[in-house]
DNA sequence: ACCTGAACACCGTTCAAGT
DNA sequence: ACCTGAACACCGTTCAAGT
């Protein structure tokens, strides 16, 4: 399992076979199958040990500052295995470090006084967003060098140029620098769960 | 293309080869090479398809309705094509659909009267849910025939009782009915848009 | 320009066989 | 209990050949 996490790491979740691991551990490809019913079953332990890596917060902080340090250590820990959220989309069934995490996550809503019915409407509006990744629409966090850049505002300016004065602003560092995503992250959370603060005062 | 999406609706894009699409055209596999740079060519034209079928909303409504049009009907399109959410996800660069699309949007906040800075939180914010769609951490639409729910309720009570508690509440309509994906979707969308709105007038 | 067929280097998974 | 090797039914993609 650690052997399959590592190798994820490295080459990306799409290198993962049967075949590579077997090779990354010095033994055949069928060897495997006696650790592990198939492919999915090898995926979702590896997703699940990660999960289970994430620090369920236990001093009695308000429901807030909980659910603040669970998203940005979630988020810290799957910065480190970037293949997380894809292999977590791809389960059927929550496993279960997942369903410790997410009962985690009811709790402290249930015991900063949300009702069932309003814990429920923060996870759909937190979504993944708890579990430290949001899957953003395009990487804005762009390295282009500044000719290449030139040419595409040229080229893009008439038909979207929405869209060129943002990447502009964020990409060579204008009114706003280089976008951060850390600050971006820490941003939407903070948005969100001053938005519930609201939500549970009404 | 028409025949590749018309595929991936009834059989899931996981079943999408270049080998089944070209049977299903009465063609060769190899066939398809003429008219498809490779298999990832085909899954982002595609993508680019559907996405470039949602009505861009140019009515001058104001920002707040104008968003709301737009990531519903991105929705509606979209749940007609459950398999986009995936295959956006896969693409490394958008396409020129995914740009108009982006560029409407931002175009909405800017001439909304938010700054760029605002419109570039905005986007982080809302991420996919502009597009219509929000990776729900696990499915609680689910449909548990009362007996195995009861059970898995004793086996799981002890030690997720949060997560039961909401699970039960969910499904079997106890104070919530049944979880209703689109009103959960809506109320989910709402919350940002009127956060938004204090966002900007602060 | 469009289609074909054989071929190559991969997959996940089974099964019978070994220790 | 754990590992192996051959085999099967698939992949995406190249290349030379056809019309």
């Amino acid at each position: 399992m650690a052997a399959a996490i590592e190798l994820a790491d490295r080459d990306g979740v799409d290198a993962i076979s049967m075949r590579k691991l077997a090779q990354h551990l010095g033994v055949e490809a069928m060897s495997l199958y006696t650790h592990v019913r198939n492919k999915s079953d090898l995926l979702s332990g590896m997703t699940e040990a990660v999960i289970s890596q994430i620090p369920i917060s236990i001093d009695d902080a308000d429901w807030k500052t909980s659910l603040r340090q669970m998203a940005l250590a979630a988020r810290s820990i799957i910065l480190r295995h970037p293949w997380v959220p894809t292999t977590v989309e791809m389960q059927a069934a929550p496993g279960p470090a997942m369903l410790t995490y997410a009962n985690a996550v009811i709790g402290i809503l249930r015991e900063g006084g949300f009702s069932v019915a309003q814990a429920h409407h923060a996870l759909h509006i937190l979504g993944s967003r708890v579990l430290g990744f949001t899957r953003d629409l395009f990487d804005d966090s762009g390295d282009l060098d500044p000719e290449t850049a030139a040419g595409l505002a040229r080229e893009l300016g008439a038909s979207h140029p929405y869209a060129v004065e943002m990447a502009l602003a964020v990409t060579h560092g204008g009114a706003l620098g280089r976008c951060d995503d850390d600050a971006e992250f820490e941003f939407a959370l903070d948005f969100i769960l001053d938005g519930l603060a609201r939500l549970q005062s009404s």
